[in-house]
DNA sequence: TGTACATCAGTGAACGCGCGTTCACTGATGTAC
DNA sequence: TGTACATCAGTGAACGCGCGTTCACTGATGTAC
């Protein structure tokens, strides 16, 4: 009888001593941690667990579990980058402008909605507390990691969505600026109360279709008419 | 020296073995942990610590911690529907029709965004993850706690400030299925952001004036025109 | 009005749990000579 | 090409913490007679 553990994956016996890339195995756990349970599930002991590995071996590569907690956000945010970007290339490139910005906007909230859902783990972890605009603001190396294959992260994809809208001269101007915060709170709301919050029983199976409506709402409202 | 314990209040000596009302006690000490902490901070062994009682105590009054939680969330429920009905209550009473039901969604969701600014704890116990809705939709009691003063709860005074919307034929009555949701998504999804999300930082002091666009712009896209 | 007694709200002690983190260590690796 | 050695990634054991929960108990209360 082997000393079963409610983790998953065997413990992996290494051939050698040492592990090889402790520091990515690390962070691929707590990524599956924080997939399955959400950020406090982003537990240190359990990552150095699955890693096949001594607790205090995650300190020789993380500062402590924040650091890690935070390495695991900026992959999170990676994966919701991906997912909008998924979303956008499925749009048709011969669209006249102002439809292709339309559909610009739609996919990136969609993509959203999806990860949230299918990925709703991770999804909380990307979004959860922290100061990462603000260290943006502040001119702190973003780090890489949170972006996706296009080099923006989400909320620069939203940006970009939005700034195409003007371009087409679907959006006026002088309504531009902080329009990406009312189109993100719109869009996060609805995640937020169906994956974390009193709507998930009622409304989880419909989330899409809602969503489809709450993004006209946010068009119609936005872009006036 | 008193065993000094990070715990706020003077574990108040009590005059008698029993302690009188301790359901009580343990409830309003469970909604202060939730107002400084949020939910996870409402903790079963602190409540008893500041009711000044035994741990175990807590169990001639609740179940087990979940129960403890409910009891809180429902209180949080509760406050937040007197915050929109405190709104409400500023709304002048000889407004047009149209004007008049605006006013009420206005006021419905300016209260939400206040109370979450407020009150942070208390709002993402209110609003975490429950399975409240769906009790309701399968008939259970709902209990009474979480009502404000006219009776009705959160949800059901942005239901009736939507209803006004169409009685005054504002809102068309095709459009109206639904609609709470969609309202209520862009309201919490800012509220969220803020107070527990990356947008904390950045956006926080303007938190009330970007809640006036995001509601302008709800009733524009739901209202069409 | 006084006494016996059932009730049940609170006590005291203990349990097992898992966590983050620190300590002094060991042994595989790769580099300098 | 071979050997000494510094480096530093991992080990093993332990710490203190606070939690939820269970057990057998005790003693204040109020009711029945």
């Amino acid at each position: 009888m082997s000393s079963a553990r409610p983790s998953q994956p065997v413990p992996k016996p290494r051939s050698t001593y040492r592990h090889g890339d402790l520091r990515r195995a690390l962070l691929e756990a707590g990524v599956e941690l924080a997939r399955a349970g959400g950020p406090e599930a982003v537990v240190l002991r359990e990552a150095t667990r699955r890693a096949g590995v001594a607790p205090n071996a995650a300190y020789r590569h993380f500062e402590n579990r924040q650091a890690l907690l935070y390495a695991v956000r900026s992959a999170a945010l990676a994966a919701v980058a991906r997912a909008m970007e998924a979303e956008l290339a499925t749009i048709p490139q011969d669209l006249p402008p102002a439809e292709f910005a339309r559909a610009n906007v739609r996919a990136v909230g969609m993509g959203y909605l999806r990860f949230a859902q299918a990925e709703s783990g991770l999804f909380r972890t990307a979004f959860g507390p922290s100061d990462d605009l603000k260290e943006r603001s502040e001119g702190k190396p973003a780090g890489t990691e949170r972006k996706g294959q296009s080099g923006l992260d989400p909320f620069e994809l939203l940006g970009a969505a939005l700034d195409k809208l003007v371009a087409a001269g679907v959006l006026q101007p002088e309504r531009r600026p902080g329009a990406e915060f009312l189109a993100w709170s719109a869009v996060h709301g609805l995640a937020m109360l169906v994956i974390d919050g009193p709507l998930g029983p009622v409304l989880g199976p419909q989330m899409l279709q809602i969503g489809e409506r709450l993004i006209d709402m946010v068009e119609k409202g936005l872009c006036g008419n």
